[in-house]
DNA sequence: CCTGTAATTAAGGTATGCCTTAAAACTAGA
DNA sequence: TCTAGTTTTAAGGCATACCTTAATTACAGG
């Protein structure tokens, strides 16, 4: 596999983790790379002559075994890099993503496996995404989101979504991965969020409430 | 720059430093990288406009300012890698340059400063190739090989060939780099050098001897 | 069941980086 | 100085991965 076809594996798997549905359609794939439908259906029929991926027209395309292997290597290397330029390198969280999805495709087998041991086996990036081990065993990554709290809840985030903005954006008010936020108000019809953190209070929209995921701590809310 | 471009620069730089001479030939760099003269040329013709050598007719190339610094600038993340993979993940000698040779190419300025600090500022990768500064200063390479020593030398290797097939040879006999090897005997007919190495003799050929830097700390034969 | 929309396929194009074969230009040795 | 051999340039090709435009095919709602 060269790095066009390792990135189509990668973003069916991941696509079809999002949605739910193992079979991924044509168009999506076509809108979250930002090619042209007939590019990604080229791309599709070369993986499907490589066994990669089985195609049902007009249903989608799905990852075989092997695709799902090859797809979980590119993730564990992808998610290793990420801890190893945060942790050892120390690179802010918004600038992670980038510079793994070059390393992913530059690592072979054998370093995946020594960086594995020499980050201490984590369980998850820096933006609380599981790490698959060398066999393929992928942990169910924290599908609660934010936005789906009430007012007296103690939230703690477990996992953000990988998309630059949102790292910024929240590391600009300091708010990290493990980090507990007690939600003061929901505000249903305008959604917006209303949290403490620290001492201080954030208003975060709807879509950006909806892209945090962690676990309810605690409650001071009455149970119906 | 691309990849190709990089191992380009990358591999024109090194081949000027091997020869001493500034031009490196069409021909040699075709018989380098295995490509056709060629297809060289067409490369050569797109790293000219792009300023990065100038080419001379029946001269060859040589790298501008801005060459050199692209050319620094992987052979920096070439040999800062070989580092990391060595020391921190423990990959055997002969493993390095190909995993580097991939890495490099995946590595941000950002990535490379912060690996270079965490390395502890690295004066040479492991086979003692010295490693740039961020500003492009580069020491010189030790350059007396081992070939030149003579009966009763001691020798520190400080260098050796990055060549897979020599490093094997050498890893497999328990030889390293700053291992000091006590010469026995010369026999410059046969091209056969006769070392000791922590009580072991190895008898080495010309052609091993020649891929071995490093200095001669002290000697018992008479001075002329 | 039929038709509009969505999905697929077909056809032809671009850029990159490699290739082969062949002509042209130059250099250097005799 | 001339020519043999080296070097460069020209011309045309191939694979990869993207593109646009234009059929064609299938699904699903009315
Ligand atoms: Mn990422
Ligand atoms: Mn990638
Ligand atoms: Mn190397
Ligand atoms: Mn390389």
């Amino acid at each position: 596999m060269n790095k066009a076809e390792e990135d189509y594996v990668k973003m069916i798997y991941e696509m079809a983790v999002l949605t739910g549905e193992p079979y991924v359609k044509t168009a999506d794939l076509a809108e979250q790379f930002g090619y042209s439908v007939q590019s990604v259906n080229e791309m599709i029929k070369k993986l499907h002559q490589k066994e990669l991926v089985d195609f049902r027209p007009y249903k989608g395309v799905c990852l075989t075994e092997g695709g799902r292997r090859e797809a979980l290597r590119m993730i564990r290397a992808h998610r290793l890099w990420e801890v190893f330029l945060s942790e050892r390198l120390g690179l802010a969280w918004e600038a992670l993503h980038e510079e793994a999805e070059m390393l992913e495709h530059a690592t072979s087998e054998a370093v995946l496996e020594r960086l594995y041991d020499y980050l201490g086996r984590p369980a998850v990036c820096n933006h609380g995404n599981p790490i698959p081990d060398a066999e393929g065993n992928i942990a169910r990554p924290a599908s609660r989101p934010l936005y789906e709290t009430h007012a007296g809840d103690c939230f703690r985030i477990l996992r953000v979504q990988d998309y630059k903005p949102l790292l910024a954006y929240l590391s600009q008010r300091n708010i990290k991965l493990h980090d507990v936020l007690t939600v003061h108000d929901k505000d249903h019809f305008g959604g917006i969020l209303t949290v403490e953190h620290l001492g201080l209070k954030h208003a975060f929209a709807k879509h950006i409430a909806q892209m945090v995921y962690g676990e309810v701590l605690s409650s001071t809310r009455l149970k119906k």
